[in-house]
DNA sequence: ATATTTATTTTAGCGACTAAATTAAATGTC
DNA sequence: GACATTTAATTTAGTCGCTAAAATAAATAT
C-alpha cells in the first residue's frame, strides 16, 4: 500500500550498474547509461562513488585499437577482493563449499563426502560451521569481507524464514538452519532451494534471457522445480518452492519418498527408476535406495541402448513426467520449461512417451506457446546461482558499507 | 534490464492517491499522507493538481464534530463524474452490461438472456457493439468521458492480446474481441477471466487484505480460477490464466467439455454433477448438458438434505476437487483458498471428501500454512472486479486528460 | 597540423520531495 | 469573550538526483 517515501533512484540505478557489470562484465559508461535507460552523466557521478569506495576500477579496453575513431572507452569493472560470499551446497551424502567473489567468479571450491542422512540436526550445524569458518578464513585473506552465506539445498525450505522443512538428504525436519549459522558468523545467511539458485543462473543466460516465465525441472536422486516469473523465483506464501516431485500421477500409486503415494517423484527419480529396474533387470551390486552416479549411468546406459525393460521403466517415467507437465502447463503456462539435473542423462530415453503424454492431456489452445527443451548439467551450477542470489540480496549492504 | 530513465514519483504518488481514494472513499489529506508514506505538504501539491483537473472535489465531514479539538479535516473524494467504464459479463446464455463512475461504483445495471452458443463471432461482435453503445450513450450523459471497457469473460484468454482462447459459452474459438470491439469505441478494451475479476475484487476486503497469494476457485457450469500473487493475478507467458478446471484427475477419465478426459472439471462442475445425477435420480426435466440454476438448486437440495445418490456424487465431487486442491497447493503453497462461484452452494456436500483426499495426498510440511474456505457468491461481483481493473488500468490515461 | 569522432566530465537548471514555519479553523479554559 | 491549545492544510526554503548541453579529452582520418 505504502509507496516509498522520496525518490530511491540513486539507490536504484546504482544497484542497476552494479548488477550490469556483474552480468556482463567489464563495461564503459556510455553503454552502462543506454544499458539501464540512464544519461552517461549519471553513470559518471555513480561510478565515482563507486571508485571512491573501492567496489569497482578502471581499466583499458582489451582489445588494442579494432580501428575505430574517437575516445576509446574506460571500461569499469567489479573489484573483486571487494567482497566474498559463501555458497554451501547440501546434497545427498555430498557436501560442497564454494567461496565466490564480488564478480560472481568461483574462487574457490571444495567437496566432502558425508553420510548426511547419519547426522543429528546438531552434527550437521557443527560440521557446516567448522567446514564454513575454515573456508571464511582463507577467503577473507583475499578479499574485505565476507558479504553472506548462502546455504542451498536439495528439497523444501522456507526461505523467508529461513527454515528447512524437509530434505531427502537429511533424517530431521523443520530446522531454522539459517538462523543456527547466523549466530556464528557475522553475515546474512540465505537458504535457498537448489532449484532456484539453478534457475537464477539459466535465467540470464543470453539464451533464455527473453523467457521471463521460466520453469526448470532437476530430474536426479529426487525432483525439484523452480519457477521464475518474470525473472524472480516464485516463492509460495511460507517461501517455500514449488514442489513439482509430489504433486500426482496415480491416486494410491507407488511409494514416494515423502511417505505418500503416487508423487511423480516416485515414477521418475533416480531411486524409482533404480527400484523398479532392479527387480527385473541385473544391475551393478548397491544401495538400491540410494543408487550412486556410477549405478544411475549404467542403468541409464541400458536404456540409452534399447534395452527392453529398462526402455520401458523410462518410458513409463516419461509418461508420469508429461502427465505432470500437462498440469503445470495448465496452471503456471511458461515461456518455456527446461529440464535439467543430473537425471537429464536419461531424458533422451523418456522423451516421446513424455510428448504423447502432454498430448494426451492437454487441448492445443491450453498449451499455448510453452516450449519444452532440456539442458545440459553441470555440479557447479548451483553454487554458482547461490553466490549470484546472495550478491543480489546483499549488494545494497555491501554499497553501505 | 531498463530501470526508469529519471524520477517518475510524481506519477506514482498521484496514482496512489488516487487508487486510496477508490479504496477507502473520501479521506483527508493529512491520512492520505499516512496511508501511502508520503508528506502531507506533497499531498496538498497533488491534490491541488486533481481539483484542478476536476477528478477529485472537497467536502466537509460526515461526522458534524465528534468532540475533537484542532481544525476539521477536509475529506476529498473522487468525483463520480469524472469518468465511467463498461463492464459487459459475459457467461453461458446471458449478458451483463454494468457501467461503473470513476469512484468504482456500480451506476447502472442490466441482463439479457442470450442464447450465446449460437452466435458466430460476427454475430457476437455486433451485439455486444449494439448493447454497449446504447449503454455508452446513457452513461455518459452522467460522465464527463468513458475511460475503457472490461469484456469478462469465463474462459481462457490472452488478457495481453485481447484474444478470447476458450470460452464454454462460445461455440467459436480464437477471436481477437479487444481489437474488434476498440475498432469502434474510442477507448481501451481490456478481456480478462472472470476469476481473475472476482480475485482482484476479493482481494481489496479488508478480510483477505493480509493474504497477498490467493488462489479464487469458481465454482459453477465451468470451473474458474485465479491466483493473485503479491495482490496481482499471474498470467502465464500469454497471458491467459492458469486452467484449474483443466488440471487432471483421473488419466483417462470422465469426458470433459474441452474434449480431453479426466479434467477436474469434468467432476465437479454444474453440467458433471447433473449428467452424473440424471442417470440414478429423478430430477427437473431440462437440458441436463447446460443445468440451468434452478436444476442445479434442486439437485444441491438433495445432496444436502442427504439423498444417497446425490451425496455420493458430491462426495466424488469433493475427493476431485481436494485432489486438485493437492496439487495446487504442492506447487503454488498460497495463504489461502476461496471457493466460490454459483457452485459453492454445494460446497459443505463436498467439504469432507475435499478434505480427506487433500490429507491422503500431501505431507503436512507440505501443506504448510495455507488456509482453505468459502466464500458467498454475489452475480455483481464480476463486473465489480472488472470495473476496478479498468479503471486501475486506464487512470494513468485519465490524468493526462 | 587540423578536422572529425567518440567518451567522459562539468555546468546549469529543473522537478519532486521533505522539514519547518506559517496560516487556518476548530475546541477548551478561565 | 479573550486567549490558549490542538490539529489540518499551505507556504517556504532547501536538498537530492536527474538530464541536456557545453566543455574537455583522447583517439583516428585527411
Amino acid at each position: 500500500m505504502a509507496s516509498r517515501s522520496h525518490d530511491t533512484s540513486r539507490l536504484d540505478n546504482t544497484l542497476a550498474v552494479i548488477r550490469s557489470l556483474r552480468d556482463k562484465g567489464p563495461v564503459a559508461r556510455v553503454d552502462l547509461g543506454t544499458l539501464n535507460g540512464i544519461s552517461s552523466a549519471t553513470v559518471t557521478s555513480i561510478s565515482a562513488d563507486l571508485l571512491q569506495q573501492g567496489l569497482i576500477s578502471e581499466r583499458p579496453p582489451d582489445m588494442p585499437r579494432p580501428n575505430e575513431r574517437g575516445r576509446p572507452k574506460t571500461l569499469i569493472q567489479l573489484a573483486p577482493e571487494a567482497a566474498c560470499v559463501i555458497c554451501i551446497k547440501l546434497s545427498i551424502n555430498e557436501l560442497q563449499l564454494v567461496v565466490g567473489d564480488y564478480a560472481g567468479q568461483i574462487t574457490h571450491s571444495e567437496h566432502h563426502s558425508i553420510d548426511t542422512l547419519g547426522l543429528s540436526q546438531e552434527a550437521l550445524v557443527t560440521l557446516l560451521k567448522d567446514k564454513t569458518a575454515a573456508v571464511c578464513d582463507l577467503a577473507l585473506t583475499r578479499h574485505r569481507r565476507l558479504a553472506g552465506i548462502c546455504l542451498a539445498v536439495q528439497g523444501v525450505v522456507s526461505s523467508h524464514s529461513g527454515t528447512l522443512i524437509w530434505s531427502p538428504a537429511l533424517s530431521f525436519r523443520n530446522a531454522p538452519l539459517a538462523a543456527l549459522l547466523e549466530a556464528h558468523f557475522d553475515c546474512p545467511v540465505l537458504l535457498e532451494n537448489d532449484a532456484n539458485c539453478i534457475a537464477s543462473v539459466l535465467a540470464t543466460q543470453p539464451a533464455y534471457a527473453d523467457h521471463p516465465n521460466l520453469v526448470v525441472i532437476m530430474l536426479g536422486y529426487g525432483i525439484g522445480m523452480s519457477v521464475l516469473i518474470d525473472g524472480k523465483p516464485f516463492l509460495g506464501a511460507n517461501g517455500s518452492a514449488a514442489e513439482f516431485g509430489h504433486s500426482k500421477y496415480q491416486p494410491g500409486g507407488a511409494l514416494c519418498a515423502c511417505g505418500k503415494r503416487g508423487c511423480i517423484e516416485a515414477y521418475i527419480s533416480d531411486y524409482a527408476l533404480y527400484r523398479q529396474a532392479s527387480e527385473v533387470i541385473e544391475l551393478p551390486a548397491g544401495d538400491s535406495a540410494h543408487p550412486s552416479e556410477s549405478q544411475m549411468q549404467a542403468l541409464t546406459q541400458l536404456a540409452l541402448q534399447g534395452q527392453p525393460e529398462a526402455q520401458r521403466i523410462f518410458a513409463e517415467a516419461g509418461r508420469a513426467l508429461g502427465y505432470g507437465l500437462g498440469n503445470l502447463l495448465t496452471l503456471f503456462n511458461p515461456d518455456l520449461v527446461l529440464i535439467t539435473g543430473s537425471g537429464v542423462r536419461g531424458y533422451p530415453a523418456m522423451h516421446d512417451a513424455m510428448q504423447t503424454a502432454i498430448d494426451e492431456a492437454l487441448v492445443p489452445e491450453l498449451v499455448g506457446s510453452t516450449r519444452i527443451a532440456s539442458c545440459p548439467w553441470d555440479r557447479d551450477m548451483t553454487c554458482l546461482g547461490g553466490i549470484a542470489m546472495t550478491l543480489q540480496a546483499t549488494d545494497q549492504q555491501i554499497l553501505a558499507g
